[in-house]
DNA sequence: TAAAAAATCACGGTTTTCCGTGAGTTGAAA
DNA sequence: TTTCAACTCACGGAAAACCGTGATTTTTTA
Protein backbone atom coordinates (compact mmCIF):
# COMPACT_ATOMS: atom_id res chain seq x y z
CA UNK A 1 0.00 0.00 0.00
CA UNK A 2 2.98 2.27 0.44
CA UNK A 3 4.27 2.25 -3.13
CA UNK A 4 4.78 5.59 -4.95
CA UNK A 5 2.45 7.38 -6.59
CA UNK A 6 3.18 8.85 -9.98
CA UNK A 7 1.94 12.51 -10.64
CA UNK A 8 1.19 14.06 -13.52
CA UNK A 9 1.09 18.03 -13.66
CA UNK A 10 -1.03 19.78 -16.59
CA UNK A 11 -0.97 23.48 -15.93
CA UNK A 12 -0.43 26.10 -18.09
CA UNK A 13 1.53 28.36 -15.67
CA UNK A 14 5.26 27.18 -15.23
CA UNK A 15 5.64 29.01 -11.93
CA UNK A 16 3.12 26.41 -10.14
CA UNK A 17 4.66 23.39 -12.42
CA UNK A 18 7.41 24.37 -10.71
CA UNK A 19 5.99 25.16 -7.65
CA UNK A 20 3.58 22.00 -7.07
CA UNK A 21 6.56 19.72 -8.32
CA UNK A 22 9.11 21.22 -5.58
CA UNK A 23 5.84 20.71 -2.56
CA UNK A 24 4.93 17.21 -3.88
CA UNK A 25 8.05 15.89 -4.23
CA UNK A 26 8.99 16.89 -0.80
CA UNK A 27 7.08 13.33 0.25
CA UNK A 28 8.79 10.12 -0.14
CA UNK A 29 5.52 8.54 -1.89
CA UNK A 30 5.03 10.90 -4.82
CA UNK A 31 6.79 11.47 -7.76
CA UNK A 32 5.98 13.85 -10.32
CA UNK A 33 6.82 11.89 -13.62
CA UNK A 34 4.79 13.77 -16.08
CA UNK A 35 4.53 17.79 -16.77
CA UNK A 36 2.07 19.45 -19.47
CA UNK A 37 1.38 22.89 -20.55
CA UNK A 38 -1.69 21.88 -21.87
CA UNK A 39 -4.42 18.93 -22.73
CA UNK A 40 -2.76 17.85 -26.13
CA UNK A 41 0.63 17.34 -24.22
CA UNK A 42 -0.70 15.74 -21.50
CA UNK A 43 -2.33 13.15 -23.93
CA UNK A 44 0.69 13.06 -25.76
CA UNK A 45 3.06 12.17 -23.02
CA UNK A 46 0.26 9.48 -21.37
CA UNK A 47 0.94 7.40 -24.64
CA UNK A 48 4.70 6.77 -23.15
CA UNK A 49 3.94 6.03 -19.37
CA UNK A 50 0.60 6.58 -17.33
CA UNK A 51 0.28 7.86 -13.71
CA UNK A 52 -1.78 6.95 -10.94
CA UNK A 53 -2.97 10.64 -10.83
CA UNK A 54 -3.39 13.73 -12.91
CA UNK A 55 -3.33 17.04 -11.21
CA UNK A 56 -4.96 18.98 -14.02
CA UNK A 57 -5.67 22.50 -14.27
CA UNK A 58 -8.39 23.83 -16.15
CA UNK A 59 -7.08 26.72 -17.65
CA UNK A 60 -5.04 25.83 -20.15
CA UNK A 61 -4.56 26.70 -23.69
CA UNK A 62 -4.90 24.64 -26.94
CA UNK A 63 -6.91 21.95 -25.24
CA UNK A 64 -8.46 22.66 -21.47
CA UNK A 65 -8.65 20.70 -18.65
CA UNK A 66 -12.08 19.14 -19.08
CA UNK A 67 -11.40 18.18 -22.54
CA UNK A 68 -8.74 16.53 -21.81
CA UNK A 69 -10.08 14.72 -18.92
CA UNK A 70 -13.05 13.65 -21.21
CA UNK A 71 -10.07 12.17 -23.54
CA UNK A 72 -8.01 10.65 -21.19
CA UNK A 73 -11.02 8.57 -19.05
CA UNK A 74 -12.20 7.55 -22.50
CA UNK A 75 -8.36 6.00 -23.20
CA UNK A 76 -6.85 5.49 -19.52
CA UNK A 77 -10.20 4.76 -17.07
CA UNK A 78 -8.22 3.98 -14.40
CA UNK A 79 -6.12 7.05 -13.66
CA UNK A 80 -7.40 9.55 -11.22
CA UNK A 81 -8.29 12.95 -12.38
CA UNK A 82 -8.07 15.48 -9.65
CA UNK A 83 -9.02 19.03 -11.21
CA UNK A 84 -7.13 22.38 -9.62
CA UNK A 85 -9.48 25.13 -10.12
CA UNK A 86 -9.57 28.54 -9.22
CA UNK A 87 -13.38 28.96 -9.91
CA UNK A 88 -15.88 27.02 -8.02
CA UNK A 89 -18.99 28.17 -10.52
CA UNK A 90 -21.63 25.21 -10.45
CA UNK A 91 -21.69 25.50 -13.74
CA UNK A 92 -17.72 24.09 -14.03
CA UNK A 93 -18.20 21.90 -11.68
CA UNK A 94 -21.16 20.29 -13.31
CA UNK A 95 -18.97 20.08 -16.67
CA UNK A 96 -16.28 18.24 -14.58
CA UNK A 97 -18.36 16.12 -13.14
CA UNK A 98 -19.90 14.74 -16.35
CA UNK A 99 -16.09 14.07 -17.70
CA UNK A 100 -15.79 11.94 -14.78
CA UNK A 101 -13.07 13.94 -12.84
CA UNK A 102 -12.40 12.11 -9.39
CA UNK A 103 -11.64 15.41 -7.13
CA UNK A 104 -12.04 18.97 -7.62
CA UNK A 105 -9.74 21.45 -5.73
CA UNK A 106 -10.15 24.95 -5.12
CA UNK A 107 -6.06 26.75 -5.72
CA UNK A 108 -7.11 27.71 -2.53
CA UNK A 109 -6.42 24.68 -0.97
CA UNK A 110 -3.24 23.79 1.06
CA UNK A 111 -0.43 21.10 0.90
CA UNK A 112 -2.09 19.30 3.42
CA UNK A 113 -5.99 18.82 1.83
CA UNK A 114 -3.68 18.66 -1.53
CA UNK A 115 -1.64 15.31 -0.28
CA UNK A 116 -4.77 14.04 1.47
CA UNK A 117 -6.87 14.05 -1.93
CA UNK A 118 -4.26 12.65 -4.08
CA UNK A 119 -4.24 9.51 -1.63
CA UNK A 120 -7.75 9.05 -1.65
CA UNK A 121 -8.49 9.46 -5.63
CA UNK A 122 -5.25 6.73 -5.54
CA UNK A 123 -7.60 4.46 -3.52
CA UNK A 124 -9.81 4.98 -5.96
CA UNK A 125 -12.39 7.40 -3.99
CA UNK A 126 -13.44 11.02 -5.07
CA UNK A 127 -12.30 14.19 -3.00
CA UNK A 128 -13.96 17.34 -3.51
CA UNK A 129 -13.12 20.78 -1.74
CA UNK A 130 -15.63 21.97 1.08
CA UNK A 131 -16.96 24.56 -1.17
CA UNK A 132 -17.21 22.94 -3.76
CA UNK A 133 -19.65 19.92 -2.25
CA UNK A 134 -21.63 21.84 -0.64
CA UNK A 135 -22.32 23.65 -4.30
CA UNK A 136 -22.91 20.18 -5.65
CA UNK A 137 -25.29 19.52 -3.46
CA UNK A 138 -26.92 22.78 -3.01
CA UNK A 139 -27.38 22.52 -7.19
CA UNK A 140 -31.03 21.26 -7.37
CA UNK A 141 -32.32 23.83 -5.60
CA UNK A 142 -31.10 26.13 -7.68
CA UNK A 143 -31.76 24.76 -10.83
CA UNK A 144 -34.14 27.53 -12.21
CA UNK A 145 -35.50 27.04 -15.31
CA UNK A 146 -34.70 29.96 -17.92
CA UNK A 147 -37.68 31.27 -19.47
CA UNK A 148 -39.17 28.97 -21.88
CA UNK A 149 -36.31 26.49 -21.55
CA UNK A 150 -37.75 22.15 -21.44
CA UNK A 151 -34.39 21.03 -23.54
CA UNK A 152 -34.69 17.29 -22.82
CA UNK A 153 -31.23 16.20 -22.78
CA UNK A 154 -27.98 18.73 -22.19
CA UNK A 155 -26.72 20.85 -25.36
CA UNK A 156 -23.79 19.88 -26.91
CA UNK A 157 -21.69 22.88 -25.28
CA UNK A 158 -18.98 22.70 -27.84
CA UNK A 159 -18.81 25.46 -29.26
CA UNK A 160 -17.44 25.60 -33.06
CA UNK A 161 -14.11 26.85 -34.30
CA UNK A 162 -16.21 29.87 -36.04
CA UNK A 163 -17.89 29.96 -32.57
CA UNK A 164 -14.86 30.81 -30.12
CA UNK A 165 -13.44 33.25 -32.82
CA UNK A 166 -16.23 35.24 -32.40
CA UNK A 167 -16.56 34.82 -28.70
CA UNK A 168 -12.89 35.97 -28.29
CA UNK A 169 -14.00 39.10 -30.44
CA UNK A 170 -16.81 39.83 -28.10
CA UNK A 171 -14.21 39.24 -25.34
CA UNK A 172 -11.83 42.13 -26.38
CA UNK A 173 -14.66 44.48 -26.79
CA UNK A 174 -15.62 44.72 -30.52
CA UNK A 175 -19.10 44.93 -31.52
CA UNK A 176 -21.01 43.18 -33.40
CA UNK A 177 -20.40 45.48 -36.75
CA UNK A 178 -16.94 45.29 -35.76
CA UNK A 179 -16.78 41.53 -35.58
CA UNK A 180 -18.83 41.36 -39.13
CA UNK A 181 -15.73 43.72 -40.32
CA UNK A 182 -13.09 41.59 -39.21
CA UNK A 183 -14.18 38.47 -40.43
CA UNK A 184 -15.55 39.31 -43.54
CA UNK A 185 -19.20 38.56 -43.10
CA UNK A 186 -22.65 40.05 -42.32
CA UNK A 187 -23.43 41.20 -39.28
CA UNK A 188 -26.42 38.91 -39.31
CA UNK A 189 -24.04 36.09 -39.54
CA UNK A 190 -22.18 37.34 -36.45
CA UNK A 191 -25.75 37.87 -34.44
CA UNK A 192 -26.45 34.46 -35.17
CA UNK A 193 -23.23 32.85 -34.32
CA UNK A 194 -24.01 35.74 -30.91
CA UNK A 195 -27.17 34.01 -30.65
CA UNK A 196 -25.97 30.42 -30.55
CA UNK A 197 -23.05 31.34 -27.94
CA UNK A 198 -25.57 32.17 -25.68
CA UNK A 199 -27.66 29.49 -25.79
CA UNK A 200 -24.30 27.06 -25.70
CA UNK A 201 -23.63 28.90 -22.71
CA UNK A 202 -26.51 29.40 -21.29
CA UNK A 203 -25.88 33.14 -20.76
CA UNK A 204 -28.06 36.52 -21.00
CA UNK A 205 -25.56 38.70 -22.05
CA UNK A 206 -21.87 39.49 -22.48
CA UNK A 207 -21.17 39.53 -18.97
CA UNK A 208 -22.12 35.27 -19.14
CA UNK A 209 -19.97 34.99 -22.32
CA UNK A 210 -16.92 36.53 -20.93
CA UNK A 211 -17.50 34.29 -17.69
CA UNK A 212 -17.76 30.97 -19.86
CA UNK A 213 -14.78 32.30 -22.13
CA UNK A 214 -12.59 32.97 -19.16
CA UNK A 215 -13.35 30.03 -17.26
CA UNK A 216 -12.76 27.18 -20.29
CA UNK A 217 -9.60 29.41 -20.91
CA UNK A 218 -10.77 31.01 -24.35
CA UNK A 219 -9.52 34.52 -23.61
CA UNK A 220 -7.23 35.88 -25.99
CA UNK A 221 -5.10 37.62 -24.19
CA UNK A 222 -5.14 36.09 -20.82
CA UNK B 1 26.99 40.59 -1.81
CA UNK B 2 26.16 37.27 -0.78
CA UNK B 3 23.97 38.10 1.77
CA UNK B 4 20.77 36.51 2.44
CA UNK B 5 17.61 37.54 0.99
CA UNK B 6 14.06 38.16 2.58
CA UNK B 7 11.48 37.65 0.19
CA UNK B 8 7.78 37.90 0.86
CA UNK B 9 4.85 36.32 -0.99
CA UNK B 10 1.51 38.11 -1.13
CA UNK B 11 -0.48 35.56 -3.52
CA UNK B 12 -4.08 34.01 -2.29
CA UNK B 13 -4.20 30.91 -3.54
CA UNK B 14 -2.67 28.92 -0.78
CA UNK B 15 -1.16 25.89 -3.40
CA UNK B 16 0.55 28.71 -4.82
CA UNK B 17 2.19 30.16 -1.52
CA UNK B 18 3.33 26.26 -0.65
CA UNK B 19 4.96 25.81 -4.08
CA UNK B 20 6.45 28.92 -4.09
CA UNK B 21 7.98 28.92 -1.03
CA UNK B 22 9.18 25.19 -1.91
CA UNK B 23 10.61 26.59 -5.11
CA UNK B 24 12.62 29.05 -3.19
CA UNK B 25 13.80 28.05 -0.67
CA UNK B 26 15.81 25.41 -2.51
CA UNK B 27 17.99 28.37 -2.65
CA UNK B 28 20.34 28.56 -0.33
CA UNK B 29 20.80 32.84 -0.36
CA UNK B 30 16.57 33.10 -0.54
CA UNK B 31 14.70 33.16 2.82
CA UNK B 32 10.66 33.47 2.68
CA UNK B 33 9.81 35.46 5.69
CA UNK B 34 6.69 36.69 4.93
CA UNK B 35 3.21 35.28 3.11
CA UNK B 36 0.26 36.90 3.12
CA UNK B 37 -3.31 36.28 1.37
CA UNK B 38 -4.12 39.59 0.51
CA UNK B 39 -2.69 43.15 0.58
CA UNK B 40 -3.49 44.29 3.78
CA UNK B 41 -2.47 41.41 5.28
CA UNK B 42 0.97 42.01 3.87
CA UNK B 43 0.97 45.21 5.29
CA UNK B 44 0.11 44.07 8.83
CA UNK B 45 3.24 42.18 8.37
CA UNK B 46 5.76 45.00 7.24
CA UNK B 47 5.33 46.53 10.22
CA UNK B 48 6.97 43.95 11.93
CA UNK B 49 9.96 43.07 9.25
CA UNK B 50 10.72 43.71 6.34
CA UNK B 51 11.64 41.96 3.40
CA UNK B 52 13.94 42.39 0.17
CA UNK B 53 11.88 41.91 -2.30
CA UNK B 54 8.13 41.26 -2.58
CA UNK B 55 6.29 38.99 -5.02
CA UNK B 56 2.80 40.24 -5.40
CA UNK B 57 0.21 38.54 -7.33
CA UNK B 58 -2.24 41.05 -8.56
CA UNK B 59 -5.73 38.95 -8.02
CA UNK B 60 -5.74 39.44 -4.55
CA UNK B 61 -8.92 39.60 -2.25
CA UNK B 62 -9.81 42.68 0.28
CA UNK B 63 -6.39 44.64 -1.37
CA UNK B 64 -5.42 43.74 -4.80
CA UNK B 65 -1.39 43.73 -5.74
CA UNK B 66 -1.78 47.22 -7.73
CA UNK B 67 -2.88 49.11 -4.81
CA UNK B 68 -0.92 47.25 -2.10
CA UNK B 69 2.18 48.33 -4.36
CA UNK B 70 0.89 51.82 -4.10
CA UNK B 71 1.44 51.42 -0.44
CA UNK B 72 4.11 49.54 0.12
CA UNK B 73 5.73 52.01 -1.75
CA UNK B 74 4.68 55.00 -0.16
CA UNK B 75 6.06 53.65 3.69
CA UNK B 76 8.97 51.45 2.34
CA UNK B 77 10.71 52.44 -1.05
CA UNK B 78 13.64 50.77 -0.67
CA UNK B 79 11.53 47.24 -1.04
CA UNK B 80 11.63 45.82 -3.94
CA UNK B 81 8.32 44.78 -5.70
CA UNK B 82 7.75 41.90 -8.60
CA UNK B 83 4.43 41.64 -9.79
CA UNK B 84 3.72 38.42 -10.93
CA UNK B 85 0.80 38.49 -12.84
CA UNK B 86 -1.09 36.36 -15.34
CA UNK B 87 -2.41 39.24 -17.69
CA UNK B 88 0.14 40.85 -20.00
CA UNK B 89 -2.84 43.41 -20.79
CA UNK B 90 -1.15 47.31 -21.03
CA UNK B 91 -3.58 48.84 -18.90
CA UNK B 92 -2.68 46.88 -16.24
CA UNK B 93 1.15 46.88 -16.46
CA UNK B 94 0.92 50.65 -16.76
CA UNK B 95 -1.24 50.60 -13.91
CA UNK B 96 2.23 48.71 -12.26
CA UNK B 97 4.44 51.00 -13.39
CA UNK B 98 3.17 54.11 -11.96
CA UNK B 99 2.78 51.98 -8.17
CA UNK B 100 5.90 51.96 -8.78
CA UNK B 101 6.98 48.55 -9.33
CA UNK B 102 10.12 46.84 -9.75
CA UNK B 103 9.53 44.03 -11.88
CA UNK B 104 6.36 42.04 -13.27
CA UNK B 105 6.88 38.46 -14.77
CA UNK B 106 3.76 36.30 -16.00
CA UNK B 107 3.22 33.24 -14.21
CA UNK B 108 4.43 31.77 -17.65
CA UNK B 109 7.71 32.17 -16.09
CA UNK B 110 9.77 29.86 -14.89
CA UNK B 111 12.11 29.15 -12.14
CA UNK B 112 15.59 30.74 -13.03
CA UNK B 113 13.49 33.74 -14.86
CA UNK B 114 12.17 34.06 -11.40
CA UNK B 115 15.42 33.73 -9.36
CA UNK B 116 17.39 36.21 -11.86
CA UNK B 117 14.94 38.44 -11.51
CA UNK B 118 14.62 38.33 -7.56
CA UNK B 119 18.33 39.31 -7.60
CA UNK B 120 18.30 41.80 -9.97
CA UNK B 121 15.69 43.77 -8.12
CA UNK B 122 17.46 43.88 -5.15
CA UNK B 123 20.21 44.82 -6.39
CA UNK B 124 17.92 47.79 -7.16
CA UNK B 125 17.68 47.00 -10.91
CA UNK B 126 14.35 46.35 -12.73
CA UNK B 127 13.15 43.20 -14.33
CA UNK B 128 10.53 42.91 -16.90
CA UNK B 129 9.32 39.68 -18.50
CA UNK B 130 9.99 40.09 -22.14
CA UNK B 131 6.01 39.84 -24.25
CA UNK B 132 5.67 42.75 -20.69
CA UNK B 133 9.08 44.72 -21.72
CA UNK B 134 7.63 44.39 -25.54
CA UNK B 135 4.03 45.85 -24.53
CA UNK B 136 5.68 48.69 -22.80
CA UNK B 137 7.75 50.02 -25.90
CA UNK B 138 4.86 49.77 -27.93
CA UNK B 139 2.58 51.63 -25.81
CA UNK B 140 3.01 54.74 -27.64
CA UNK B 141 1.69 53.60 -30.76
CA UNK B 142 -1.26 51.73 -29.76
CA UNK B 143 -2.59 54.97 -27.89
CA UNK B 144 -5.63 55.51 -29.51
CA UNK B 145 -7.78 58.75 -29.27
CA UNK B 146 -11.12 57.33 -28.04
CA UNK B 147 -14.26 59.62 -29.31
CA UNK B 148 -13.54 63.14 -28.54
CA UNK B 149 -10.71 62.39 -25.64
CA UNK B 150 -8.75 64.71 -24.60
CA UNK B 151 -8.75 64.35 -20.53
CA UNK B 152 -5.43 66.53 -19.68
CA UNK B 153 -3.95 64.09 -17.10
CA UNK B 154 -4.81 60.87 -15.90
CA UNK B 155 -8.18 59.92 -14.76
CA UNK B 156 -8.93 58.84 -10.61
CA UNK B 157 -9.09 55.18 -11.32
CA UNK B 158 -9.79 54.34 -8.05
CA UNK B 159 -13.75 53.15 -8.59
CA UNK B 160 -16.62 53.97 -5.37
CA UNK B 161 -17.81 51.07 -2.99
CA UNK B 162 -21.08 51.90 -4.54
CA UNK B 163 -19.41 51.29 -8.08
CA UNK B 164 -17.88 48.20 -7.30
CA UNK B 165 -21.04 47.06 -6.07
CA UNK B 166 -22.44 47.64 -9.23
CA UNK B 167 -19.78 46.39 -11.30
CA UNK B 168 -20.13 43.26 -9.79
CA UNK B 169 -23.66 42.63 -10.15
CA UNK B 170 -23.23 43.34 -14.03
CA UNK B 171 -20.37 40.75 -14.15
CA UNK B 172 -22.91 38.40 -12.66
CA UNK B 173 -25.33 39.44 -15.74
CA UNK B 174 -27.60 41.56 -13.93
CA UNK B 175 -29.23 44.02 -16.38
CA UNK B 176 -29.67 47.79 -15.08
CA UNK B 177 -33.32 46.60 -13.79
CA UNK B 178 -32.36 44.23 -12.14
CA UNK B 179 -29.29 45.73 -10.23
CA UNK B 180 -31.82 49.10 -9.25
CA UNK B 181 -34.70 46.02 -7.57
CA UNK B 182 -31.39 44.82 -6.30
CA UNK B 183 -30.01 48.19 -4.14
CA UNK B 184 -33.50 49.94 -4.08
CA UNK B 185 -32.36 52.77 -6.19
CA UNK B 186 -33.56 53.87 -9.62
CA UNK B 187 -32.13 52.50 -12.51
CA UNK B 188 -30.93 55.83 -13.44
CA UNK B 189 -29.21 55.63 -10.70
CA UNK B 190 -27.92 52.67 -12.10
CA UNK B 191 -27.26 53.75 -15.14
CA UNK B 192 -25.41 56.69 -14.07
CA UNK B 193 -23.06 54.22 -12.06
CA UNK B 194 -22.50 52.68 -14.70
CA UNK B 195 -21.21 55.64 -17.07
CA UNK B 196 -19.14 56.67 -14.48
CA UNK B 197 -17.86 52.99 -14.55
CA UNK B 198 -17.52 53.02 -18.31
CA UNK B 199 -15.38 56.24 -18.67
CA UNK B 200 -13.16 55.26 -15.36
CA UNK B 201 -12.42 51.61 -16.56
CA UNK B 202 -12.05 53.07 -20.01
CA UNK B 203 -13.82 50.45 -21.27
CA UNK B 204 -16.40 50.25 -24.57
CA UNK B 205 -18.83 48.03 -22.65
CA UNK B 206 -19.69 45.19 -21.16
CA UNK B 207 -16.77 42.82 -21.76
CA UNK B 208 -14.66 45.83 -20.80
CA UNK B 209 -16.09 46.24 -17.25
CA UNK B 210 -15.11 42.31 -17.20
CA UNK B 211 -12.05 42.58 -18.01
CA UNK B 212 -11.26 45.53 -15.39
CA UNK B 213 -13.18 43.21 -12.88
CA UNK B 214 -11.26 40.25 -13.47
CA UNK B 215 -8.04 42.46 -13.60
CA UNK B 216 -8.55 43.87 -10.63
CA UNK B 217 -9.81 40.85 -8.91
CA UNK B 218 -13.02 42.55 -8.03
CA UNK B 219 -15.41 39.72 -9.49
CA UNK B 220 -17.71 37.93 -6.40
CA UNK B 221 -17.35 34.11 -6.87
CA UNK B 222 -13.97 34.31 -8.44
C1' DT C 1 -22.83 9.65 -51.35
C1' DA C 2 -26.20 10.79 -48.12
C1' DA C 3 -26.72 12.81 -43.67
C1' DA C 4 -25.13 15.91 -40.25
C1' DA C 5 -22.76 19.85 -38.73
C1' DA C 6 -21.05 24.31 -39.54
C1' DA C 7 -21.24 28.66 -41.59
C1' DT C 8 -23.61 31.87 -43.99
C1' DC C 9 -27.46 35.50 -44.62
C1' DA C 10 -32.13 38.02 -43.91
C1' DC C 11 -35.52 40.60 -41.30
C1' DG C 12 -38.47 42.53 -37.97
C1' DG C 13 -39.18 43.42 -33.32
C1' DT C 14 -38.00 44.15 -28.26
C1' DT C 15 -34.88 45.10 -24.70
C1' DT C 16 -30.79 46.77 -22.95
C1' DT C 17 -26.92 49.38 -23.14
C1' DC C 18 -24.64 53.43 -24.05
C1' DC C 19 -24.28 58.52 -24.07
C1' DG C 20 -25.07 63.46 -22.95
C1' DT C 21 -26.70 66.68 -19.99
C1' DG C 22 -28.39 68.55 -15.88
C1' DA C 23 -29.38 68.60 -11.06
C1' DG C 24 -30.60 67.72 -5.88
C1' DT C 25 -28.95 65.53 -1.31
C1' DT C 26 -25.79 64.18 2.04
C1' DG C 27 -21.84 63.50 4.78
C1' DA C 28 -17.09 64.33 5.47
C1' DA C 29 -13.00 66.93 5.07
C1' DA C 30 -10.61 71.26 4.64
C1' DT D 1 -18.85 76.48 6.79
C1' DT D 2 -18.05 75.74 2.33
C1' DT D 3 -16.20 72.64 -0.75
C1' DC D 4 -16.07 68.20 -2.55
C1' DA D 5 -16.87 63.46 -3.44
C1' DA D 6 -20.35 60.10 -3.49
C1' DC D 7 -24.88 58.95 -4.32
C1' DT D 8 -29.03 59.88 -6.01
C1' DC D 9 -32.61 60.84 -9.88
C1' DA D 10 -34.52 62.36 -14.64
C1' DC D 11 -35.06 62.36 -19.66
C1' DG D 12 -34.31 61.65 -24.45
C1' DG D 13 -32.02 59.66 -28.13
C1' DA D 14 -28.87 56.49 -30.60
C1' DA D 15 -26.57 52.25 -30.83
C1' DA D 16 -26.03 47.72 -29.75
C1' DA D 17 -27.57 43.51 -28.06
C1' DC D 18 -30.94 40.13 -27.79
C1' DC D 19 -34.63 37.04 -29.76
C1' DG D 20 -37.37 34.28 -33.09
C1' DT D 21 -37.82 32.28 -37.31
C1' DG D 22 -36.46 30.57 -41.49
C1' DA D 23 -33.33 29.46 -45.16
C1' DT D 24 -29.08 28.45 -48.32
C1' DT D 25 -24.49 26.89 -48.97
C1' DT D 26 -20.37 24.62 -47.69
C1' DT D 27 -17.81 21.24 -45.25
C1' DT D 28 -17.27 17.18 -42.65
C1' DT D 29 -18.18 12.70 -41.59
C1' DA D 30 -20.35 8.32 -41.29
Amino acid sequence: MDKILNIAIAEDHQVMIDGLTALLEEFDDLKVTIKAKNGVKLLEQLETHQPDVILMDINMPEMNGIDASLKVKEKYPKTAIIILSMFDDIKLIKECLKAGVDGYLLKETGIDELKEAITNVANGETHFSKPVAQKILQRKNKEKPRKSNFKPADLPLTLTPREIEVLQLICEEYTSNEIAAELYVSVNTVETHRRHLMEKTKSKNIAGLFRYALQHNLLLQS
